[in-house]
DNA sequence: CATGAATGAGAATTCATTCAT
DNA sequence: CATGAATGAATTCTCATTCAT
C-alpha cells in the first residue's frame, strides 16, 4: 500500500512537472501561474505545493532533471574511445534529439535558465558549468592527441561550440529556421561541419 | 529656450534609459522595479512615466537603440569590399567591442531580449532575424565566389556563427569566461578562428 | 462537503457585495477603495478578488441584481388585471419599498448608475431602458384603454413618471425630504396622485 | 492696459471653462484629466492652475454659473403676475432651453452634480435646495389661491415636478428620448401637461 | 502670464503561498 | 492526499498639483 500510494505520488509529480514544462513553454516562467499549472495538470492548485516547495522548485527540478541527463550523456561521451570530433558530434546529436523528443523541456531550459544570469542561471551555475567543462574537457584531449588545432583555448571553443548549438535551438524555436525531422537531422551534421570544418574552403 | 529645455528633456530621458540599464543589469528586467530605476536615476518615481509609456517601452527603448546600430554596423561591413572571412571578422569585433564599451547594454539584450521567446524576443523578432539574416548575406555570398564552403546553409552558417559570439558574451556576463580585455580582444580572432577555420587539424 | 463550501462561497459573496453597498453608499463609488470593502466586510484584500474580477464587476453585480428584481416586478405588475393607475401605483410602491428596505442599494443605484452617462449608466443602458419600456407600455395600455389621456406619448409620460419618483429617492438621499416612515408610505400616495391626477384643481 | 489683461484673463477663464464643459460631458468629471482640459483649451496644462485652484473647483464654477442664473430665472418668474402653472411652465421651459441651448453644461451638471450625493451635490446642496424650494413655493402659492389641490405637499410636488424635467433631459442625455428640436419643443408644453393635468383622463 | 517638467501619494490588481477542512 | 478559499505583500501605472524657468 505504501508502495502503491508513493508510486501514485511519484506520477502525480511527474504529472505537475510535465504539465509545467507545457505552460512555462507557452506562457515563459513570469508569465505562468502556479493555477495554469494546476490548471494543465488538472488537479486542484493547491496540490502543487504538496509536491514542490514553489515555483521557483519546479523549474530547478525540471532543469536539473534533463540538464543531469545530458552531463551524464557527455561524461558518456567522454568515456567513448573515439575521435574528439565524433565526441563532439555525439553530444551535438544528444542536445539536438532531446530537443526533438521534447521541445517544450529544452525551450525552457534554454528560455528560463541558461541565459538567466539572475536567476535561474545563476543559481545554476555549477550545473551549467559542468558541461562547458565537459565539451572543453574533449576539445582538450583533441588538441593534445594533435587532432584538433590548439589556436583557440578549450574553455573558448567550448562555449563556440555549445553557442551554436543552443543558437539552433533558439533558431527553431523562433521558428527562423526550418525545423522539419530532416532538417533536425541536417542539424546535428551542419554543427560538426561548421565547428569543427570551419566555413572556409580548403 | 524652447532648445534648453527640449536638450534638457533629451537628457532627462538618457539618464533614465541609462539608469535603466544598469538596474537592469543588476536585478534582471523582472527582479527592476519600476522605483528601483527612478532612484537609480536620482529622479521622482512619476518622471518616468512622463518619458515613457511603460516599464516594457524603457526596454523596448534600449534594445531597439542598440540593436539598431547593430544593423547599421553589419549594413556597413556588407558594403565593404573585402572578403566574407574579413566581414564576419568586422561583425564579430563590433559585437564584442559594443560588450567592452558597454557590458551592461549588451548583457540586458543578450539575456532579457533575444532568447526571451515569450516576451521581448518574440516581440522583436524582426530586428532579431535582420541581423541574422544580414549575417547570412555575408555567408551566400562568400560561398557564391567559392570563398566559403557551401556544405551549410547560410541561415544555418549565420546562427551558429552568431550563437557562438553570443555565447562567449553569456561567458563573460557569467564569469565563466576570463573576461579580461586582452582576453576580450582574442575572442574576436577565436571567433573567427573557430567558425572561419574551425577546430579540425588541417 | 461540497455543498458545504460552496453554500459558504455564496455566503462570502454575498458578504462582500453588501459590504461594498455600505461603502459605495457612504463614500460614493469613486471614492470607495476596494480595500474599504474588504475591511467593512473583514475579509483580506484579495478575497474581493476571488469572488470579482474588480470593482467594477461589483457594482455591476449589485445594481443587476437589484434591477433584475425591479424589471420582474414591473412585468408581473403588468400581468395583472388592473388598472393603468393601479399598475402604475403598484410600480411606484415597489421602487419605494425597495428604498425602504434597503435604502443603501438604491442610493447607489440612483447615485451611481441610472445617471452615470459616461460610466455604468452606459454600459447598462439597455436594462435601464427595459424599466423605462415597461412602464411605457402600461401607459401606453392606458392610453389604449381611454384610461389615460394620450396628449403625451407612452415614452414621454414614462420618464416623467419615473424621473418623480426617482427624485423623491434623491429627496431622501439628501434629506431634503422627510423620510420618517410615515412620509414614505405617503409618498406612494403623492406620486400617483400627482402624476396621474395632476396638480390642478379640478 | 489692466483693463486689457484683465479682459483677456477673463477670456482665457471663459475658454478653460467652455473646454472643461465639453470634456467633462464626454468624459465625465472622473475620467477627465486636467490636461484634457488644457488640451481641449489649447493651452499648456500647468495654465489651467493660474485660473482654478483645482479640478474640483472648475467644476463647482461651472456649476455655479448656471445654477445662479436658473435661481435667478425661478425668482423673475416668481415675480411675475402669471398662474402658478404659467409659472411653472415658464421654470420648465427654462431648464429646457437651458438644454437646448448648451446640453453638455446640463449634461455635466445633471450627470455630476445634482445626484452626486457624495460630492458635488452634497457640497451645493445649499444652492440646489434653493431651486427646489423657489418650486416649492409656487406651488405653495397655487395652492393657496385653490389654483392647485393642496393633496400633496408643495415640497414633494416640487420634487416630482423637478425630477420629470431632469428625467427628460436624462432621456436626451442617454438618447433613449427623441431629442429633435420639435420634440424639445414639445417637451416643454408635455411636462407641464403631465404634471399639471395629470395622466388621468377626465 | 505661460510652459510643461517634476513630484509623489494613491489605488487597483496580481499571484505566490498558506491553511482549514 | 486533495481542495480551493484566504491572505497580503508587492508593483505598476495614474494624475492632480506644484514649481522652476
Amino acid at each position: 500500500m505504501a508502495a502503491r500510494s508513493s508510486q501514485q505520488a511519484v506520477e502525480k509529480r511527474r504529472l505537475i512537472l510535465d504539465a509545467a514544462v507545457r505552460v512555462f513553454a507557452r506562457e515563459g516562467f513570469n508569465g505562468a501561474r502556479v493555477s495554469d499549472i494546476a490548471e494543465e495538470a488538472e488537479i486542484a492548485y493547491g496540490l502543487v505545493y504538496h509536491y514542490f516547495r514553489s515555483k521557483d522548485e519546479i523549474l530547478d527540478t525540471i532543469f536539473l532533471e534533463r540538464w543531469n541527463v545530458m552531463l551524464e550523456a557527455i561524461k558518456a561521451v567522454r568515456a567513448q574511445p573515439i575521435s574528439a570530433r565524433e565526441q563532439l558530434r555525439a553530444v551535438a546529436s544528444f542536445i539536438v534529439e532531446s530537443y526533438r523528443r521534447d521541445p517544450d523541456v529544452m525551450k525552457v531550459i534554454v528560455v528560463e535558465v541558461t541565459r538567466a544570469a539572475n536567476s535561474f542561471g545563476r543559481a545554476h551555475l555549477a550545473q551549467i558549468r559542468e558541461a562547458y567543462d565537459g565539451i572543453a574537457a574533449i576539445v582538450e584531449a583533441g588538441q593534445s592527441s594533435g587532432e584538433l588545432r590548439d589556436t583557440v583555448t578549450p574553455a573558448f571553443a567550448a562555449m563556440a561550440f555549445y553557442g551554436a548549438i543552443e543558437q539552433v535551438l533558439t533558431g527553431w524555436i523562433f521558428e527562423v529556421l526550418p525545423g522539419a525531422p530532416e532538417d533536425v537531422d541536417q542539424a546535428k551534421a551542419f554543427v560538426i561541419d561548421t565547428i569543427c570544418g570551419g566555413l572556409d574552403a580548403r
